[in-house]
DNA sequence: AGCGCTTTCGTAAGCGCTTTCGTAAGTCGG
DNA sequence: CCGACTTACGAAAGCGCTTACGAAAGCGCT
């Protein structure tokens, strides 16, 4: 294991100032009982020396630690990466460094990482993630972070509420009833739903709205073909792949992410069939590509990046006794993936499996 | 600053095995000087308690750190979020915990970045960057890094060749003469390069493989026009408006990434210019979602996770007296964005400004 | 002048760990 | 059966910092 360098010590300051270890601390930790002149005559030797404080030192002696720790699905989808240069905007600007974990979709080994950033002693958690499945290890991740609440450490989750902490939330449910207003008010009935597992709660709230709007149209979820998969592209394409089989007529399928928005969005391509005259798709997050998507992606844009500094701006403030909830705005953005109703009814024959109509084959590897 | 809880400490696991904090040290440290029995039952005891050592006191006392900091430009770019994933996949297997850090794509700030992670002492810096373009900031970087090395910290730069450590670096230029072949090889010949800023060495390599290629083809770079913009999407976006305006003849756009070459496709969508029947458009990366784009994009693919992953590897690695170079497979992928250029010579005049003639227009926010 | 009070600063005690050093056993040849 | 080694472990000295705590000095008050 490698061996951070000596560095400059504190002790050095102090000398080169005139004064004691003690009184250099104080002075620049700008905590009072140091005379203003002495104090800035620290600041400036320690200035001209560069002096910066050892990290593990710091913490150690006072037991504050300046780092946060972020756990995430996985840093290259781009909806937690978004998240994360939020999170690591704010942090730069605050002298703060950031970890970043994979949960891996884990509910498991999320858990593990939360035990594991306790046990590194880093200030503040923050867990951008979809929540759990298993209740047991909810709770269990319930009592862990408490238990680190308790110890004077800060906690945000965001885009969940559960935990008992602070939580950056989008509103779901209102994006999804966006969502199924847009296509109902395009014509469409027959509509399927690409839903991520059943017990993420996002996949649950934006279900919730879906369905509000299916009511005010007389439909219910019942109604229509729902299929949960993986929250990720392959997951749209295995959904899509079965409502083409088993559910041919219908015109419009809703993916409950972008990530499967695009899964879905490449079946079709490589199906020929057309979007959207013949499929309207929407997605939920727009993720920065997805206006560049083939077709541009009709979705609901949530702000990660804000979210990722509110979430840090929400742990960085003093604790509250009652967890705080911050909303975000959502907004439905149209784009070229939804249209009309297709005026017939689609044919009831699946789509052609052969080669494809449409001009050339994406040379997918 | 929030503190960090009090947790286990090594001292109760060596009383609770009936030994010394001193054996117990050495037992879990696996070093020798304690005997098999004694090592297993403090092992043991260990695990029933979920001991896990307190990293500050660790680093503090041994000089060892155990968390690799990982500068980028901007996580939320994909290029630079999977090869974060690729360094967090590798450093999570190896118990190792990530810090990621913004350059922002400048010079300045990347050295501030590195100088910041050897004050916190960590023990490996890997820098995914192009490259400076200040010779200065280059030189003090380098020296900064070796001091750093001479210390005993380890460094591992991706995709850059310089700063005097080891490298995984691709064949850029072998890429960007893939690239020119095979636009030339579809006929092009009135071809645009949209570089990123002139100093990145990515950007030199990659323009020298065109170079050779074009020159293959008694061509030469002063025949081409070249626009320098910023290395991200809206540098592409820039670069092709200008490229309209100035040589509207072109048939053959090559972008030296792929997120300016998503630029130069949402432009060329806004004017209604289909590609690839009136402009072949290739970028560079294949990024993940290079394949769903509109039109998906012909590009070289480089396996940023594993160049990540590599990267960490070799840092892990005892060192050499030479820096190492690593190189990584590259590879061209053929999709929808390039076809043969266009049998008549394209019309002298700009594209039309106004509404354009496809179906419907991306509305962009 | 003498008292308590505040302000300013130094001394020293850790934070939890690694590691050097010393010591009590055990090993061995003679 | 004894000195010279080896082996297994404990005591203690830091790593660089923060933060009680206490001493010294300056202040107004009686």
């Amino acid at each position: 294991m490698p061996k951070p360098g000596p560095g400059l010590r504190l002790i050095d300051v102090a000398q080169r100032a005139g004064v004691s270890l003690a009184t250099a601390s104080r002075a620049l930790a700008g905590r009072d009982g140091v005379s203003a002149e002495v104090a800035s005559r620290v600041r400036q030797v320690s200035e001209e020396l560069g002096y910066v404080a050892n990290p593990y030192a710091r913490t150690l002696a006072g037991g504050s630690s300046s780092t946060v720790g972020l756990i995430v699905h996985q840093v290259d989808d781009p909806y937690f990466s978004e998240i994360a240069g939020g999170v690591i905007q704010l942090a730069d600007e605050q002298g703060l460094l950031v970890q970043i974990c994979h949960s891996g979709r884990d509910p498991g080994n999320e858990l593990r990482q939360i035990r594991n950033l306790i046990a590194q002693r880093v200030g503040i958690i923050l867990v951008a993630g979809s929540g759990y499945g298993d209740p047991d290890v909810e709770s269990e991740a319930r009592t862990v972070l408490a238990g680190y609440q308790r110890g004077g450490g800060r906690v945000a989750v965001i885009g969940r509420h559960a935990l008992g902490a602070d939580a950056v939330l989008p509103d779901n449910e209102a994006g999804g009833q966006a969502l199924g207003e847009h296509l109902l008010g395009l014509g469409h009935r027959r509509i399927a739903l690409v839903a991520g597992t059943p017990e993420l709660n996002t996949v649950i709230d934006r279900m919730a709205g879906v369905a509000a709007a299916l009511r005010a149209y007389g439909l219910s979820l019942a109604d229509v073909p729902v299929v949960h998969t993986d929250f990720v592209r392959e997951g749209g394409r295995i959904a899509t792949e079965r409502i083409l089989r088993e559910h041919p007529d219908t015109t419009a399928i809703i993916a409950l992410n972008d990530a499967m928005a695009m899964g879905v969005l490449a079946v079709l391509r490589e199906r020929g069939i057309p979007v959207p005259d013949r499929m309207s798709v929407v997605g939920f997050d727009d993720v920065s590509v997805a206006g560049d998507l083939a077709p541009s992606l009709t979705t609901i844009r949530l702000p990660m990046t804000d979210m990722g500094r509110m979430a840090l701006e929400l742990a960085l403030k003093p604790p509250t006794s009652r967890p705080r909830r911050r909303p975000t705005g959502q907004q439905l953005v149209i784009r070229d993936s939804t249209g009309p109703a297709p005026a017939s009814p689609a044919p009831a024959s699946p789509a052609p499996a052969g080669p494809v109509p449409n001009k050339r084959q994406a040379s997918h590897p």
